[in-house]
Formats: C-alpha cells, structure tokens, sequence
DNA sequence: TTGAATGCAAATGTCAGACAATTTATGCTC
DNA sequence: GAGCATAAATTGTCTGACATTTGCATTCAA
C-alpha cells in the first residue's frame, strides 16, 4: 500500500505535472521554448492530443503561453501580477461561496488583513492613491448609485488602501480577501442611513491616513467591521422573519 | 476598435470561459454533471477533442473533476480549502521567483500578515496548535538538521500560529505568503547561532500565546521579521565579497 | 544595392473517426 | 432473490489529416 489513494493520473496530467515541476525547480527558464508538440508526444511516448491537453493545464494557470506559426511554439510565462489576480479572485470567491463560509469568517479574515496594511500604509501612501479612495467617497455619497455600484465603489476604496502599502506581495494576497466579499457584501442592501455611517468612517480613513495617523487608520476598519457585520446580521434576521 | 487587443481567443479557451463563467454565476451549481463530451462538442460545434481542451483547463483549475464509466461525465467540483492550497503556493512562489521581488519585501508581507493573526491566535489556538508548534522548535534544536530541514520546519511552525488563527479563509491567504517565502529562506545558511536566536524567538511566541499575550507575539514577530532580514543581508554581502 | 513580393516551411489549431478502458445498469440463470 | 455475464455509456487515447498563422529565404524589380 504505496498509496492510501493511488489516483491513476491521467497522461495529461502526469505530463503537465512533469512540465510544471520543470518549470518551479528552474530547470525550465523564463521565455524558454519548449519542445514542439509533436517533439513532446515522441519524448513521453503519447499522442498529440493528449501533449496538448497537457499544455492547455498548464496554460490555464498561466505557466506557459502558446504563439502560432514558425517561430511559434509554447514558451514558459513570466508570471505577472496582473495575470495572477482573476484567476487568485476566482478561486477565493468560488471558495467562499461552495464552503458555506459564515459571512463573519470571510468578514473577520478581510478587515485582520487590511488592518495589517493600516501601519504601512499609513507611512506610504502616495497622493494618487489618497486621491483614488477621495473619489471612490465622493461616487458613495451619489444617491442615486445602485447597492451593487455601492459595493464596486467600495472595494475600489480599499483596494486603493491595501495599495498603498506599496507591496505588491500584500496587494496580492489581499485581492483575494477583498473582491471575494464583495458577491456577499452585494446581499446588503444599504439604505441612505448606512450609507451615510460608511462614507463617514472612509473619510475619517482617508483622513487618517493622509494625516500618517495608523491606530486611527485600524480603529476605523475595526468600527467597519463591526458595523457591516451588524448590517448583514440585520438582513439574515429580516429574512428568516420572512421566511 | 472595440478591443486595444483583441486576442482572438481559441476555441477551447472561449468554451472553456463560457463554461467557467456558468460555474462563477451559480447557473451550473456543485455536483452538477455537465453534458457528455459529444453534447459539448455539438452543442458548441466544434469537435471532440476541443471540447476536451476546454475541459482539461477547468480541471486544470479544479473546477470540474471527471469521471469515467456508465454514469461519469464532468461534474461541477467543490473547491475545498486544501485543492486551493498548492495553486496558490504554486503561484505565489513562482510570482515571487519571476519578479524580482526583493527578499525584503517578501518577508515584509509575510510577517505583516502573520502579525495580524496574533490576536486571534492568542484567543483561540487549541492546545494542539500549541504542541506542534513545541514539536516544532523541538525538531529545530536538533543540530543534525540540514538548513532545508530547518527552513521546513520553520514553515510548519509559522502556519501553526497562523491556523490558531481558526480562521480557514486567513489560513488560506497567508499559506502563499508563508510557503512561498521558504525557497528564499534556503538562500540562508542558518550557524548555530543563528539558529539559537530564532528557536529562541519562537519559544517566546509559544509561551506568549499560550498566555494568550498577543502584543508580545506582535513584538517577537516583529523581532523576527528583523533578524531574518539581517541574517539575508549577510548572505547577500558575502555573496558580493566573493564576486 | 535595396526593397518588396512571393513562396516555403514549421508550428499550433481544429477536425473526423476509431479503439481502449472503465464503470454502471440490465437481464439472465439458478 | 442472489450472483454473474453482458451491454451500454462515457471518458481516455491514438492516428491521420487539413487549416491557419507566422517567420524566413528567395526572387524579382527599381
């Protein structure tokens, strides 16, 4: 019993997996050329067929990309931030959504991270972002924005926040715990009294941040996340008094 | 000009989106079996094999798991926790490897987040969190252990504090951070010095959380973010006396 | 000599059809 | 009713072919 659960891979996914390994132990280098396909399928013995269905695994995490005609062929990615935030904002959206994660889980974990940016932020901002989380306030307060607009407005405004910590590692990894609240976040119905409680403690989050003020920074996200998460009990009671 | 860049999307990539975007939308919804292979392939117009492609990309993203036999088919997967984990350290090694981002800024996020767990960890790590993080320093007191051997365990300590956490969806965030920084970390040629300091740190979080005294696990933490940071640049200047 | 047009070659993208392997359901026998 | 053989459905793989795209060399003309 080598194996408690032996799963028979696949070819595909035995190539893929071969290919992928090469490429996280650096045997395999940024823009290097791989063998053709048919190349590939005489070295591991496979079909055609199943050498793509290897190379398109790999290309949906963005390892490798494929060019058509001469020259062309699949080269190994130089993975980019931009290219690793959808595919990071899917995953934890779908996590969120199939896991019946409790919307205080997904809550607490959003604001514990963005309170860790407060401090460098603080420190770092730069007036471009402070003027970014300024117009997000303003589109806020518009009356006539819709709640899902509202929400959209708000993540930009912490998005905005979490950037300016100036580490794109920390950016990173918040993409994930910010956008994926947002398809819960869009379940609230914000009135114009809870609008109004929000756009307050995002200007006073601007304000401290412009003024290098981080306790205050993390006091107002604390006050956020325990206002949104009495706003969304609110809407669980209100619905099962319905129900 | 309706699109800067057009990109004309393969077929297997565009079946594959349409698809994935009915997943994300909730209109296939967990476990739900997806039509056969040949459905797909005339419901789309296309041929077999593409349609295989666009699926080996879903399964690729742990969308869909397939199943052969009678009944089997592609089947809508739950994402859970642990398939998301090695993505997401995949990606972030490989973006941390790819980027040229500087070791500091690395350890920057990683021990910025890891702080914002302190106090949640204080709160709420189980005795069992405890006595692996003991087995832990333990296994690192151990001079016989080789620097990778060390650099492993250290991992394992750091994502014990940060399960204590109890949080999943911060656990799933930070794992990027803290594994991703463990191919940097090898750099690093731990002395017995160096290693003494750091088992000394970590003795200090244990019994810091254990008296669920989360400022003084900020405070070695931060502490620790320091030291690490030293110890890389006495690497990296010994490495350019050399050159 | 230079420039443009042409054609060739290499590579990926797509298709069609077939067979293999696997799993479940069905029906038959006892 | 239980057990077993068979059939059916589905994915996994292979073969061969054609379509499309792209770079490069060649050729021809100014």
């Amino acid at each position: 019993m080598k194996k408690p659960k032996p799963k028979p891979a696949d070819l595909s996914a035995k190539i893929a997996k071969n290919i992928r390994d090469a490429i996280i132990s650096g045997a395999l280098i940024v823009d290097e050329r791989l063998p053709s396909e048919a190349d590939l399928s005489e070295q591991f013995n496979v079909s055609r067929p199943t050498v793509r269905e290897a190379l398109k695994r790999l290309a949906a995490q963005s390892l490798i990309r494929t060019q058509r005609g001469a020259t062309g062929g699949a080269f190994v990615n130089r993975i980019s931030f931009q290219d690793a935030y959808p595919q990071q904002i899917t995953t934890s959206t779908l996590l969120l959504s199939m896991n019946d994660v409790s919307f205080d889980v997904a809550c607490e974990a959003r604001y514990t991270l963005e309170r860790a940016c407060a401090s460098l932020s603080a420190a770092r901002r730069t007036p471009d972002q402070l003027a970014s989380m300024r117009t997000e306030i303003f589109r806020q307060s518009q009356p006539a924005l819709s709640d899902e607009a509202f929400c959209a407005s708000d993540v930009a405004f912490h998005r905005a926040l979490v950037d300016g910590a100036g580490n794109p590692v920390l950016s990173y990894q918040l993409a994930g715990a910010v956008e994926a609240m947002q398809p819960l976040m869009n379940m609230i119905t914000f009135t114009a009294r809870s609008r109004a409680a929000i756009i307050d403690l995002h200007s006073q989050i601007a304000d401290a941040l412009e003024a290098s003020d981080a306790p205050c920074v993390e006091a107002c996200l604390t006050e956020l996340e325990r206002y949104t998460k009495e706003l969304a009990q609110n809407v669980l009671a209100a619905r099962k008094t319905r129900a």
